[in-house]
DNA sequence: CGAGTTTGACCGGCGC
DNA sequence: GCGCCGGTCAAACTCG
């Protein structure tokens, strides 16, 4: 690699001594140089301009939902367990409950409220798209549809079925706010290895998967497009203000944003011309 | 013919 | 206790 610089700078030497123009280039260099210097600085100020808003929009998003989940006390209280899961607040343990066998009917088959790991994921489709299907590589056996209350589309349940001790159950339902969003909650572990990964670059309905934890299902709060993120929401205690909003974590974020903006920069033919020639000026300035 | 889907019925939890 | 609602079952059906 060393050899290889040095022989690159002996070259770049070579045609200085040969060519007349190189000061000219040079100049031309540290001014594209400086000029992305600058447009350096005025993307890293707009990105923290944007993260700025970000945590404000946060905050009052938090606020509201406070207020919200306030002025809705009443209504929450139904399905209590049901809200204690989807809200984030899953206090399981991932301890599996047996039931009792005094209960009548069918409840000797399984448990009913057995949420030990929920997760979800908004997933961009067409709106005209009725099959409901999350394509996650994952081979699943719908068991049932229902149309709920507050959603006029129905609501397809599936169980996995790539392994028969697999117990991991998911749900899936166009969002009630946005027709082009699929919500996938998905609840439970699986106990085998993933069958067929999907194609992350695609998403899993070759939509965008969207991160977004769930208060209800029908609440699905949705953030930076085309990214995807397992939100699944590890065993806490935490209450949903506690929570980080969305279940986002920011860290991860950051780094996908870093990410995203390397590869957009690295897929920029002007951009990578422009750091070649400032990179060669460089190397000029350094062997001068 | 087997695997997957559809769909009506049923069950249990919860609020009133 | 009743009714509403979400979740599940299972027979019938479809499809390759």
């Amino acid at each position: 690699m060393d050899s290889t610089m040095e022989d690159t700078s002996l070259n770049l030497n070579l045609n200085l001594n040969i060519n007349p123009q190189t000061t000219m280039m040079k100049r031309q260099g540290d001014e594209e140089l400086n000029r992305m210097s600058a447009e350096n600085k005025k993307l890293t100020e707009m990105l923290c301009f944007m993260h700025e808003n970000y945590k404000s929009l946060e905050g009052k998003l938090v606020d509201l939902m406070q207020k919200n989940s306030e002025n809705r006390e009443p209504k929450l209280k139904k399905r209590k367990a049901e809200d204690e899961n989807y809200g984030g607040a899953i206090t399981n343990n991932g301890n599996i409950e047996t039931c009792s066998n005094s209960d009548g009917g069918r409840s000797w088959k399984r448990p009913r409220e057995i949420r030990n790991s929920v997760s979800s994921f908004c997933v961009k489709t067409d709106p005209s798209d009725t099959s409901l299907i999350v394509r996650d590589g994952y081979q699943w056996r719908k068991y049932g549809q229902k149309v709920t209350r507050d959603n006029p589309s129905p609501r397809a349940y599936y169980k996995c079925s790539f392994a028969p001790t697999c117990t991991v159950k998911k749900k899936v339902q166009r969002s009630v706010d946005d027709p082009y969003l699929v919500v996938a909650i998905y609840e439970g572990e699986h106990n085998h290895p993933h069958p067929n990964p999907p194609d992350a670059s695609l998403g899993f309905n070759q939509g965008h998967i969207i991160p977004g934890s769930i208060s209800s299902p029908n609440s699905t709060i949705c953030s930076s497009p085309s990214l995807i993120m397992d939100s699944t929401q590890p065993e806490s205690c935490t209450t949903d203000a506690e929570k980080p909003i969305s279940g986002i974590d920011m860290p991860a974020f950051q780094e996908l944003l870093v990410e995203k903006m390397a590869n957009s920069l690295t897929r920029n033919h002007n951009f990578t011309t422009a750091l070649a020639a400032a990179i060669s000026t460089r190397i000029l300035d350094h062997d001068l």
